[in-house]
DNA sequence: GCAAGGTC
């Protein structure tokens, strides 16, 4: 009898290949795939537990493989009204690009006993693992449909997986199936309809599409956020105690551990029984080692936040250059939101390809010979892939200088997470003078370790402090009462507002920089390098009139929660982790949600008036009273 | 001409 055949589909080529390699024992054969040129059929044999001696293709697809929109005659804008869109009927396609892929699944699985779906253990490889089931189902009605739980390509993982086969979690797809539906009905309904009703306004906006998203609306609404924050600052003023004493040749500087007060006569009268008491006395001296944690293995939200820092490039283009060392094999799969390194991974075995360097090399080789420290683990797992760390050895000459510099930061990054903490010892030293406490600080550096690899980060020891006891007692060399002003906040910058999104919600590791990207498209905000900066400025993001128009528009039409706040899209996560749960279905969940759109829709367009007004009054610069 | 999410 001829052994049987099985189908193994990653979501991406690289994963078919890693799973190919190490199923096949490196003897396997690969196709083409007509009308492809990313996608391969990998051919080999190998012994499942489950089904025995098996002939095996292993291929993927290239991410989903069909597409949602609406049915053709819906796509009029003039003939739609845009609240139709939540109710229209909708249309599952297959774009013309990937109809090879899916073509190419249907023949495999024709003469296929099991579909074995390889795709990222996450929720939107669930729904792709669901894309690629009904294509094997077309080929072959009775396959037999398994799914692998994998969460890296390290061999044994890989093997571990193969062997012991799970079923396609339909909860998860139509979670992200429901996620679909609802970006794309109230996407387009809020687009559409603004876009007309603003458009009227004036030839500034005639040609403009101004679109409304889930995602893109909340990031805009950040930067509007943090740009009246700017703009409606007051500086106040504010009076503080400095106190300075000459010892051994150093001249020591005590702060106030009240900070500051914005009351000039309180500070004067305190500072005046300071001034009484004469004698300070010291009260604390504290040595105690201290040390500065190394960072984190590197996911993509803290790539794109550190590469806008220390890189000096925009979130956008580093995800684009990280896209491009991990297709020419130097650095591993760039999006992920793993930021712990599992027990079974093979450091050592990456520390040793950076051996040999001209620069971090000689470092590389201390960490094999006694200074590797496990990677603290982060509380981050995706399921689905490993942090992003170097794969293979590329010498800094070979690469265009972009390329070379985020290579250089994965490379010092992953060898800053395998070393120990930096450490050093701390002095504190607190003092009482009249009624009040001052304080000082001292840092002396003992072992930079981590440090002397990650230059990024900076942990300088202080000047030395000389010696003090509790119970001395001294008068001050000098003693001021000092005046400040509090000062604004600048605009929002790229790694803040990555860091925004991260932490609600809006947007993934893939897509975060995209979001940022289209409200610069749309002319909602402008980057600019921010003021004071120099030459290589971190940059900084400022609304344009419309951008500021629309949020403020909003803000003013009467909805409980502002369509430019994050909370909506917080609520689609909630509710997608309900399906996931079998708390909610996904025909609940968009009756639901539907209807909560309906309103705020309905209410807007009752409304438009006051959005139309916010933008007059701030595109057109007309006075709207 | 709309979204956000995968991916090349």
């Amino acid at each position: 009898m001829a052994p049987q055949r099985i189908l193994c589909v990653a979501e991406k080529p690289s994963i078919a290949k890693a799973v190919a390699q190490h199923l096949g024992g490196g003897r396997f054969i690969t196709r083409n795939v007509r009308g492809n040129t990313f996608v391969k059929n990998y051919e080999f044999d190998f012994s499942f537990a489950q089904w025995g001696n098996c002939s095996v293709t292993m291929t993927s697809v290239s991410g989903h493989l069909t597409s949602l929109d609406f049915a053709d005659r819906y796509k009029k804008w003039q003939t739609t009204p845009p609240g139709q869109l939540f109710e229209a009927e909708t249309v599952i396609k297959i774009d013309p690009e990937r109809k090879p892929i899916a073509d190419n699944i249907q023949q495999q699985a024709r003469y296929a006993k099991v579909l074995f779906i390889w795709t990222d253990c996450d929720r939107e490889g669930e729904h792709i693992g669901s894309e690629v089931r009904e294509q094997a189902r077309k080929g072959n009605a009775r396959i037999t449909v398994k799914r692998a739980r994998f969460s890296n390509t390290e061999r044994t993982h890989v093997i571990q997986a193969a062997q012991n086969p799970v079923e396609l979690d339909d909860r998860q797809a139509s979670a992200v199936a429901t996620r679909i539906e609802l970006d794309l009905r109230i996407g387009a309904a809020f687009t559409r309809l603004q876009t007309l009703q603003l458009q009227q306004l004036g030839d500034l906006l005639a040609d403009k599409v101004i679109s409304y998203g889930s995602c893109q609306f909340p990031t805009l609404g950040f930067v509007v956020e943090r740009y009246f924050r700017v703009k409606n600052f007051k500086p106040e003023t504010f009076w503080s105690i400095k106190v300075t004493y000459l010892k051994e040749g150093v001249k020591v500087n005590f702060s106030w551990n009240r900070v500051h007060l914005f009351d000039r006569a309180v500070v004067t009268i305190v500072f005046e029984k300071c001034l009484d008491a004469r004698l300070a006395r010291v009260t604390k001296v504290q040595k105690k080692p201290t040390s500065k944690w190394r960072p984190l293995p590197l996911t993509t939200v803290e790539l794109q936040m550190q590469g806008s820092r220390f890189l000096r490039m925009d979130s956008k283009k580093v995800m684009k250059i990280a896209e491009q060392l991990y297709q020419k094999g130097w650095i591993s799969y760039p999006r992920t939101e793993t930021d712990q390194f599992s027990g079974d991974f093979n450091l050592r075995s990456f520390i040793e390809k950076q051996t040999q360097d001209n620069n971090w090399g000689a470092y590389a080789q201390g960490l094999l010979d006694g200074a590797f420290r496990q990677p603290r683990q982060g509380r981050h797992n995706d399921q689905a892939h490993p942090p992003i760390h170097p794969v293979n050895y590329v010498t800094s000459s070979s690469l265009p200088d972009d390329e070379r510099r985020v290579y250089e930061f994965v490379v010092r990054r992953f060898l800053a997470c395998c070393s120990e903490d930096a450490k050093g010892e701390a002095t504190d030293i607190e003092i009482e003078w009249g009624e009040e406490v001052f304080h000082t600080h001292g840092l002396l550096v003992l072992a930079r370790n981590y440090l002397d690899v990650y230059v990024y980060d900076k942990w300088e020891s202080s000047q030395q402090l000389p010696h003090f006891e509790v119970g001395e007692s001294f008068e001050p060399t000098e003693a001021n009462m000092t005046d400040g002003k509090t000062t604004a906040p600048g605009y929002l910058t790229e790694p803040e507002l990555i860091g925004l999104m991260d932490a609600n919600g809006i947007g993934t590791d893939a897509t975060m920089a995209d979001h940022v990207a289209m409200i610069k498209d749309r002319e909602y905000v402008a980057a600019r390098p921010k003021a004071g900066g120099g030459r290589n400025a971190v940059q900084e993001f400022v609304p344009t009139r419309l951008g500021v128009a629309l949020v403020e528009g909003y803000d003013n039409v009467g909805l409980d929660v502002s369509v430019s706040k994050p909370f909506l899209r917080k609520e689609i996560e909630l509710k997608m982790k309900a399906i996931c749960e079998g708390r909610k279905t996904r025909s609940e969940v968009v009756h639901e949600s539907i209807e909560e759109y309906r309103e705020v829709f309905g209410r807007t367009q009752r409304n438009i008036g006051v959005l139309k007004r916010s933008v007059r009054k701030y595109v057109f610069d007309e006075d709207v009273g």
